[in-house]
DNA sequence: AATAATTTGTAGCAATGGCTACATTCTGTA
DNA sequence: TACAGAATGTAGCCATTGCTACAAATTATT
């Protein structure tokens, strides 16, 4: 057999914690863009509804990683704060490595989305590692 | 601005594609493993309940990928047989690569569960041009 | 063959994340 | 200030994927 016992195992659950994750990154970033996140910046680079956005942000209210009141701007607490700076050196963890190994920067983006909540500690581990080799010896492109 | 206008997108969609894929890819595996592939291969290897699969299995089979008839073992139809192969490649070449760039079989074969879904073919002709290397010249470890 | 054990199916609930339609609040401008 | 337009919120629908509990069918044992 090609695979272990159960190698998969679990890969159907945590979507709530993945979202939580990009949408906590994504208000990191506005908020570094524009000054300010609001329920529209989200929903434009989500691309999805801001009936959605709205939901989502709720349970991230209640579980203590968003900030916000009807009507304001959108913010992180203490906790989201620290989810979304360890979200983002795993985002660019992915996307140099991507990148080092020949991978365009647009592509990088868009697979690092959704690949960097895959990717354990040592896989992130042996990517660091990767990136620490000077270029020439990558032999690649 | 880190990222570009919106590198994200539609990140969260395709679950249901996803789903499609594993199962998919897990029947042929267990067919390959046990000759017949049952209801309760699949529970167990998905490590969900009997009555997800059986719900999984239903719109499989609605949309023409999986054969089927109550209590009776559970087959691929030829474009369920053609996704499962296509989504073995990319599930080898994931495991290779991250093997080859240092992650252990156990690790490579978790992660890459979660990733090769989300790995674009840019990034996958990257990893075989990269899987094509000596691997001395890698210079990994 | 009858009964026990295993497997599969069905009913029905919950959470998540999409949506449209409609109500409300805010903002900006006439 | 009053009104128009933009931004948010709420109600309520759907699909997907979990579950438990219970029913039915299949398989194994006595």
């Amino acid at each position: 057999m090609p695979n272990g016992p159960n190698p998969f195992a679990k890969t159907r659950r945590d979507h709530a914690d993945e979202t939580a994750e990009d949408y906590v990154e994504a208000i990191a970033d506005i908020e570094v863009a524009s000054g300010t996140c609001r329920v529209k910046d989200l929903s434009e680079r989500m691309q999805v509804s801001h009936v959605t956005v709205t939901r989502i942000l709720n349970r991230l209210s209640d579980a203590g990683l968003v900030a916000r009141e009807p009507y304001g701007p959108v913010g992180l607490t203490p906790r989201g704060l620290e989810m979304a700076a360890a979200s983002r050196t795993r985002h660019e963890t992915v996307v140099s490595f991507l990148e080092r190994i020949g991978v365009s920067n647009a592509t990088a983006e868009h697979d690092a989305e959704g690949m960097e909540h895959h990717a354990s500690k040592e896989t992130l581990e042996a990517m660091r590692r990767h990136l620490r080799q000077p270029e020439d010896d990558a032999n690649l492109g």
